[in-house]
DNA sequence: CTCCAGGGATGAT
DNA sequence: ATCATCCATGGA
């Protein structure tokens, strides 16, 4: 198999796909096999270069977003320590576009699940119910349509781990089916009119809704605040404060980070999770 | 306001 | 080998 070739400067493939944002792509043949949509891709980075097979090189640009200005947006970002520490941690680490429907419903079932849960439920929600594809001899599973899963039953979706989140999955996926809940439509719609209708879904609280905006509609000022975030806003911002409440960071972040918020946010929750030092242990003292 | 639901990787003992 | 911990949403 003859791989094509495709220009990413600024861009780092296995630090943005180890960040949090997707969880279905596996380390193989020296690359990541994985899915863009429907269609499985295989991509490996060499310099400042993808080699990749399965999509066009259009399709990968997009879903990798190598056309978002990042020394622009790195440049926007405010000049704290933390702030600094965290850019220099993720270099090349980009917002990706994910299709609306899997990105909604893989962080409905991300609510209260760490990474690695993320990962397994996803793999066995699209191992029995996704279309299966072949590239480079590995089997990849596309995620399943909204419509599939509203034609499941709330035992099917259980015996996929998801717990309580099953009933939640299976509600978004009807209104998602049914044409009530059109993704795509909201694409025209303003953050604040987008987080409203996000949040009316099933499932879908303040966090959810704005990871989905931030990898699914591109909305990059965005702001997830986790138990990650949490932990460096208090430690970094608020040091001497005992109580903060959830008003105060979320007015605190949406005044201080910016336009690009969502890459300031990623950029902190991946050098928090990643970057050793900084991790769980450190803050828990605080 | 508080409490709880369901579950598997992770790290401590 | 066993045990506590992590964790976002929604309903009681």
């Amino acid at each position: 198999m003859r791989l094509r070739q495709v220009s990413a400067p600024n861009f780092d493939l296995a630090r943005t796909l180890d960040s949090g944002q997707v969880f279905h792509w596996e380390k193989g043949n020296a690359g990541f096999v994985g899915a863009i949509g429907g269609k499985a891709v295989f991509v490996e980075q060499r310099g400042g270069e993808l080699f990749f097979t399965g999509a066009s090189g259009k399709t990968i640009a997009n879903y990798f977003s190598l056309d978002h200005p990042l020394a622009e947006i790195c440049r926007s970002f405010p000049g704290d320590s933390a702030m600094t520490a965290a850019q220099d941690f993720c270099r090349g680490l980009r917002i990706i576009r994910q299709p609306r429907w899997e990105c909604l419903a893989t962080f409905i079932t991300s609510s209260m699940k760490q990474v690695a849960h993320i990962r397994q439920i996803s793999h066995t929600l699209r191992e029995r119910y996704g279309e299966a594809q072949q590239v480079l001899s590995h089997e990849v599973h596309a995620y399943p349509s909204a419509e599939r899963i509203a034609g499941l039953t709330e035992q099917e979706l259980r015996k996929c781990a998801l717990g309580y989140r099953a009933k939640n999955l299976l509600a978004t996926a009807r209104l998602v089916a049914s044409g009530e809940a059109n993704l795509e439509k909201w694409t025209g719609l303003p953050d604040e009119a987008l987080r409203t209708r996000l949040c009316e879904l099933p499932g879908v609280g303040a966090k959810v809704a704005n990871c989905v905006m931030l990898f699914a509609y591109e909305r990059l000022s965005a702001f997830p605040i986790d138990v990650w975030i949490e932990r460096v806003l208090k430690q970094q911002y608020f040091p001497r404060k005992r109580k903060v409440t959830a008003q105060q960071l979320r007015a605190f972040c949406d005044r201080y980070f910016g336009k690009h918020g969502g890459y300031a946010q990623q950029y902190l929750f991946h050098h928090a999770r990643k970057g050793g030092a900084a991790g769980k242990k450190g803050l828990a003292g605080c």
